[in-house]
DNA sequence: GATATTTGTCACGAATATGTCATATTAGGG
DNA sequence: CCCTAATATGACATATTCGTGACAAATATC
């Protein structure tokens, strides 16, 4: 599917190249030449992507990042930043105010595109209530039923709405504390380790079509929903 | 078919960005900046559908929703909830007050659109007069009969109602709060577990048949009409 | 107006779900 | 191969949700 990206650079050419890149891959470039035309654009269309370089004229592309993360409405749209320099420190500068990836100039066509690629696949699907199947394994949100290969799955709420989130976000690796956050919700307190718990709660419930290893364990950073083998 | 989009959001901004992507999609955006001048504005018109804040200054989105789905002129006028935070729990409590759907700020034009078509779309079905038969049970709303194998049923205004809204929706899971909605109509004084009386008195009802558990409860969640195979 | 039916609410027990702990098991570095 | 931290698991107390019978008020029926 293709993406609204915007371009944020002041140097003509680099950015022609940049729009050039990016209607090739697919997407639809958006062009702005400073902050605050494409500050205006925003207003239009929100984008799905912003390509950031990082010296700018006025206000510079660090700040602007910044200011992006910290709205509310713009806040998860992922940035990538452009630099001249490859430094360590300007990575983890850039990293700090949430840009997403990095890309150093002089960049070459095929790295720019996978990086676009890498972050765009990254982007969280929104929940729907459209039936999902993953492997065999159907969730209806509409009906509240999950069917393993013809066998019929009974879950408690909890279970349902942690495996709805897994199944809308697979095969990325969620920490115990973003599971807390998006499957309990954020006015509780509940401890890390309950999530573990409920983990195996789905997973043994699951054990009755054969799915009880579709959610694996990444030591140390969390669970994920992997989509791959049987 | 073009629709009127009531678009009840306080920031001008977003409003905005809202109202030029219901016209590029084709329909009609109508702006209110508060609740009030919604509701003045629905006076003149009724909206096909609703882009509803969540927040907002003097009565909050919820309580608007909330509203709008108990007043017999209105509450079938689908809601879409626009909210900052993308919590699964946020996500209930909203569809429990009978918004329809549900979109995380900041939002994609392309996202939002996929949604407003969607809901347009799979608008809930009307009940119509139409004699309905699922499983073996059979409806005639014009003679107000039920019949189930052969067998007649006899069932109390309310419980007829009841039956009548699960089969025209089967398949479906209902809260408690949806269906004092729709069946119960606009006297919202009544307590949710009310609800589970008449449930019970319907399965009473309909055991004469051998149908009592053709409706199934969905625990967390609500009831629902199952169509599959006995 | 008397009687029957319907309706909403409550109380309470049963069934189920939830969070936390203690303990067993495992993966992966050294 | 061993050690250790991370994870899996079983058990349990607590909390929540649901089913049910009873009952009084409201409504319809005669």
């Amino acid at each position: 599917m293709p993406a609204n990206i915007l371009v944020v650079e002041d140097e003509p050419a680099i950015q022609e190249l940049l729009a050039l890149n990016i209607t090739q891959a697919g997407h639809n470039p958006i062009r702005a030449l400073s902050v605050e035309i494409a500050q205006n654009l925003m207003r239009e269309t929100i984008p799905d992507l912003i390509l950031l370089d990082w010296m700018l004229p006025g206000m510079n592309g660090l700040e602007f990042a910044r200011k992006l993360k910290s709205d509310s409405l713009t806040k998860s749209i992922p940035i990538i930043m452009l630099t001249a320099r490859g430094d360590e420190y300007d990575k983890v500068r850039g990293l700090e105010v949430g840009a997403d990836d990095y890309v150093t100039k002089p960049f070459s066509p095929r790295e720019l595109n996978a990086r676009i690629k890498a972050v765009l696949r990254r982007r969280a699907p929104q929940m729907t209530d459209d039936p999902i199947e993953i492997n065999g394994l159907r969730l209806d949100p509409t009906s509240h039923r999950v069917t393993g290969n013809q066998k019929s799955i009974d879950l408690g709420p909890t279970e349902f709405r942690l495996l709805h989130f897994f199944m809308t976000n697979a095969e990325r690796v969620h920490t115990r504390s973003q599971l807390l956050d998006k499957v309990w919700g954020d006015r509780v307190f509940v401890e890390d380790r309950t999530v573990d718990v409920h983990i195996r709660r789905l997973r043994n419930a699951l054990a009755v079509s054969g799915h009880q290893d579709l959610i694996q364990t990444v030591r140390g950073s969390g669970y994920r929903l992997s989509a791959q083998h049987t």
